[in-house]
Parts: structure tokens; sequence; C-alpha cells
RNA sequence: GGAGGAGUAGCCUAGUGGUCUAAGGCGGCGCCCUGCUAAGGCGUUAGUCCCUUUGGGGGCUCGUGAGUUCGAAUCUCACCUCCUCCGCCA
């Protein structure tokens, strides 16, 4: 969410991001009802005001100086649906891109801004994952799609082991760079998600919602451990305070039919390790780029080309003023594709969800929330088997994941 | 799921229809006294929104929402959360 007092005051900027972000909000409509609601409001405290000199002077004189009860009613009824209404035009306001984002039309526009890595040269046709992974008894969607549907998977034998290697690298790393390990839940509440800025925009089509629970399947750890602080005060000497999560991440992948629809690329079911920081006004940016760099690290050891994409204004989504993704390398497909992510959403969650920092001067901030990908599970597996595959259709486990997988060195038929 | 209890400012707590415009303690901050494992004294210390001539004025918030009342932290109802016990359960 937006400062309302900044829309208020910038009207122009904010209806620049908007389109910027091809996003459609009638930003002139939300400042008409917030108009509105601030008039209605002046009304009702008035007659508030009324009531408390009337029930003053009572007790003493015992005369009552007439106010109407009923029009006090009805004043803060409509004010109560003014400000509703605008909140939710509100809500729909997304964040503004950073300074330094480019503005774009569509994900054509987004920017290669480093390419790591040699691409494998096999002296062979390199082999699909997904052939490669049910050779090996590794992969199974069929039997997936019979239990569960479309869009799911087991992972098996080796490929669980790599499953957990991954993980625990990522936590070893991450942990000596500081971060706090956890393990958020997986459901969280309406409130919460909607905290987060995940909703707006068509959002909902994209998580499952367990509407006789009330609750929602995290999309993102991001989504629960943001909501951690909601309504407290950290003091800005415990900031940045870094978490890394592993979760098991539900979307729905409404938007994306027909899209990936082979293998474990695009499932509604994986598994993530996330990073989720929250810092000071001045040190977001920072730790943005201490994220990218801290992903690009991860991706480096285990050997895997990849090239790092900076988003331009149209691709940042509702929250995020800045975000970058890392692609890697898949030889069946030639092309890069998405496993990382990570965004700097400046305060826009920290308003809705009112985590708040006290600086030294005792004087309070909101917050800044940045997130990244460590490692999606199941894309990283894809890279790896894509990457390291050998002629024989054995896979080559990388070095610095052998210690957490008994030093095994192959993943072989046999 | 059932029974009982609780929810008051950063934390702990007082509070039974109108001086509650919420007392006190702890912690924090400032100053004073002192002078070495310190102790004490004084002061200060919630958030948020609106208006503003920038001096200030006003509203809301005692878990949340409704209700009763001229007036609600206080009474009524519903819901939420936590605790205890019971049931079920990896």
């Amino acid at each position: 969410m937006l400062d309302i007092k900044f829309i208020r005051e910038n009207p122009e900027k904010v209806k620049e991001a908007c389109q910027a972000k091809k996003e459609e909000v009638d930003v002139d409509r939300l400042l008409k009802l917030d108009k509105k609601y601030l008039r209605l409001l002046q009304k009702t405290e008035e007659l508030r005001h009324k009531r408390r000199e009337v029930s003053k002077k009572l007790p003493k004189k015992g005369t009552a100086p007439k106010y109407s009860k009923e029009e006090l009613k009805k004043y803060e009824e409509e004010t109560r649906k003014a400000k509703e209404e605008r909140n939710k035009l509100l809500l729909e306001v997304p964040n503004l891109p950073a300074p330094d984002v480019k503005f774009g039309q569509s994900e054509l526009d987004n920017e290669v801004i480093r390419t790591w890595g040699k691409k494998p040269d096999f002296g062979f046709e390199p082999l699909d994952y997904l052939v490669l992974a049910e050779s090996l008894d590794l992969i199974d969607v069929k039997r997936a799609s019979k239990v569960s549907g479309t869009r799911f998977g087991y992972l098996k034998n080796e490929a669980v082991l790599l499953e957990f290697a991954l993980v625990n690298f990522a936590l070893a790393t991450l942990i000596k760079e500081g971060f706090q390990p956890v393990v958020p839940p997986a459901l969280i509440s309406e409130d919460s998600m909607l905290g987060m800025g995940y909703l707006a925009h068509g959002g909902e089509e994209e998580t499952y919602h367990l509407t006789r629970d009330r609750l929602y399947l995290t999309g993102t750890s991001e989504q629960s451990i943001g909501p951690m602080y909601k309504d407290e005060v950290l003091s800005e000497e415990e900031l940045p305070k870094r978490y890394v999560a592993f979760s098991s991440c539900f979307r729905r992948e409404a938007g994306s039919w027909g899209k990936d629809t082979k293998g474990i690329f695009r499932v509604h079911q994986f598994d993530k390790v996330e990073m989720f920081a929250f810092t000071t006004q001045e040190d977001s940016i920072k730790e943005h780029d201490y994220f990218l760099s801290l992903e690009e690290k991860l991706v480096r050891t285990l050997g895997i080309p990849y090239r790092v994409v900076k988003m331009c204004t149209s691709d940042l989504g509702n929250p995020a003023a800045r975000k970058f993704d890392i692609e890697c390398w898949i030889p069946s497909q030639g092309k890069y594709r998405e496993t990382h992510s990570t965004s700097c959403c400046t305060d826009y969650q920290a308003r809705r969800l009112n985590i708040k920092y006290k600086d030294k001067n005792g004087k309070k901030h909101l917050i800044h929330t940045v997130n990244g990908t460590a490692f999606a599970i199941g894309r990283t597996i894809i890279a790896l088997i894509e990457n390291f595959q050998e002629k024989d259709g054995s896979i080559l486990i990388p070095k610095v994941l052998r210690p957490y997988m008994e030093g095994k060195k192959k993943i072989t038929k046999e």
C-alpha cells in the first residue's frame, strides 16, 4: 500500500507509476473518494465532539442541549462506507518503481545485465531433463497426475537426496551470512495475505484459498515471513533482520494455461528456500543488491551457467520497486529460464502490515522489506540434470553437494 | 470439538456507568547527587487520523465488531486470540 498522503500530494507521479507498471488504477477516482471520506470524517468528528460536550454538562446541570444521535449514527455509517470504498482502491495502487528501473512495455524490455559461465559443450545431443529423470527414476509426473491431477510431480530417489542437499547447502551458506533459519506456516490468514500485497490485480486468482477456514496456502514463504512482525516496532540496531526459510509453495498457475505443461518446471506445489530481510529505509537497495549477489554465489558454486535480468517497470509486479531474476541455462531448450527472483518492496508491504523501526533518535519509520530466492528446488534440479548430464545418461553431482549426499558423485542407472 | 479463565499503552498491572482527558510499577530517555560490582532523587515516556492562521485545536483506539445509554475500559451479544482441563491426533 502506498501512503494516501503521498498520493494526494503527487497524483501525477502515481499515475505515471501505474502506467509504467501497466496496471490500471483510476487515481482520480481514488482522490475523489478520499475527499468524500475526509468530508464525512470531519462532520462525524464534529458530532462526536458535540456528544462529548453534551454528556459532560448533563450530570451537573441536568439539562441536555440537544444533539441528534440518529444524525451521528448516519454519518458514522457513511464515513465507514466511504473509507472502505477508498481503501479498496488504495490497495490496488502499485508500489512506485525505483529510480534506476527502466521504463518498459513488456518482458522484451527487460535488460540482461550479466551473463556467467560457459554453456556446456556436450559433444552429443543433450537430452531433456524429464527423459533423463524418468530413465533414472528420479521424477514421476504420470502417476502424480493420476493421484493429484496436472502440474504435480513425485521426486524420487536421488532427486530427493538432491533436494535435501540443496536445502542444506543453502542453509549452511546463508546461516554463515547471518541469516536466521526458519520453517514458517504454509497456511496464513486472509489478513496476512492481503498485507503482503499479492491479492490485488487478480492475485486472488493465483492463490489457493481455503474459504471454509479463511486461510490461504502460501505461494512463497515471503508471504508468511513478512507478517511475522505485523504491528511491531523493531529497533534500528537489530536491522537488517535476515531470515532464510524453507517451505512448500502452492500456486494455482491460473494465468499460465498451456505454458510449460510438461514435467515439473511449472507445478502447483514445490519446495523453496527463500531469503527475506527487514531493513532501514536507507539500506534496502543495498540489501537488494546483496541478495542478488548471494543468489549468484549459490548458483555459481553449483556451476550452472546463468544470466541476470533486471526487470523493466511493466514486469515488476504490484509490491516491488525493483526486481532481478536469475535465469539458468537449460540446454535442451536452448534457453535461459527463470530460477531465482529477488525484489525490493521498500515500505509498500510494511505500511499495510504496520511494521516499523525506531532509529537512534527514537523516531519511528516504516521498515523496508527485501525478498529473494535461494533455491526453488524443482527448477534447480532441472538445471542440474540438464547441465551435468553425461553421454551415458548419468548425471554428475556438483562437488559442493556431495558432502550432503554421502560423497556420491554421480547419479547412474545402477 | 467440549468446559472454564483471561485479553488495559514497549512489558507487568489498577480499574464494577460520569473528575478515566486511564492510576501505579518495570524498562527506556534526560537531568541532578554521588564516586567504583553501585544506589538514590527529579522530570519525561502510546499510537493513529482530521483540521490548522504552524501557536495549536479536535476525533478514535482498553482484543475486534455490534448493541444498551445523554454518556461505556466498565453493562449485553457475537467473534478472535491466549491459558488450563477434557476429547481426538503425527
